[in-house]
DNA sequence: ATAATACCTGAGTAAATTAGTCAGGTATAT
DNA sequence: ATATACCTGACTAATTTACTCAGGTATTAT
């Protein structure tokens, strides 16, 4: 599990795609504009994306993407290994080269943090993402109406 | 917080440090061999990892490496920051250029979750590391001590 | 003192990866 | 037909990684 700005990209081409292909399909062209990344290397991204299913396509005029799950089924784990598919593992691992032990014990030190790290994001959701936001989002309007509640209550005062 | 396989070395080195510096500091060159990790290399690393106190230096023959805190005050979060330092932020975070409502919302929703990746790997500490598996690695000596057993029995009966 | 050890630093570099461009496609709705 | 928008592969600049080299400096043992 690598976690790189490649990754980002790629979650975040998929909440905007959450948040607004509800209705109809979303052309890449509009996802480059509001997250400001490269048409092209959005195209690359999604074709991955795509093999995974975790998005589906439609050509032609009002065309575009969606999702291809329902977004409480796509993990950001899902997300970040479509995007970064070359699965290099250590030089000692399982494969040749691994004979002392002490060295197997460590390697398979870090292949357990690895596996915490991808099973922690196994488990957050792109619809967790967007619930716990949106939440956030609609708090911080509730407090900006309540000042503004409050500043009229003074000037009517 | 990125996730490479730099953050991969610093990590296998300070678990290195944790399981051989108990009684006399460690020199590089052990780690180096142990780890299959460059010295230079490694010296680099330790350079980052020495600034923010994660390991404590001792210059001269019989000198090397010990932690700097204990196992269970140091986070993963913490060596993996320690090396990566360059905390390059996304264009369009907090600072200039995030104007339309919408790509705030995005940007704060990978702030979101880059917080929790954060929080989640500050919660985990080398001492975590170092316990979970060395049970498993005794259940494995364990298994492989019962598997010897069974076969000596079958000899002798 | 002096030699050996081992940390320490900065400059440089090859390989890999990222992020992006370009130039062409192909499918489809109007 | 034609505009739209996906789709693909090849190519490239910039960045990062992983590493080497060449010199230090501090400390211990003799």
């Amino acid at each position: 599990m690598r976690l790189t700005s490649k990754g980002r990209y790629a979650v975040t081409a998929m909440i905007d795609l959450a948040l607004h292909a509800e209705m109809k399909p979303v052309p890449l062209a509009e996802i480059s504009e509001r997250q400001s990344i490269s048409l092209s290397y959005l195209e690359q991204l999604s074709s991955r994306l795509r093999r995974k299913n975790l998005v589906a396509s439609a050509r032609g005029p009002g065309g575009g993407y969606k999702l291809g799950m329902l977004p409480g089924d796509i993990s950001v784990a899902m997300i970040i290994d479509a995007v970064d598919e070359n699965v290099k593992a250590t030089k000692c691992d399982s494969s040749g080269g691994c004979n002392d032990g002490k060295r197997c014990l460590t390697h398979s030190l870090w292949d357990d943090l690895s596996k915490r790290i991808s099973d922690f994001l196994d488990n957050i959701s792109l619809a967790d993402l967007m619930t716990n936001n949106e939440i956030k989002q609609i708090v911080n309007d509730q407090d900006h109406d309540r000042q503004m509640l409050n500043k009229i209550d003074v000037n009517i005062i």
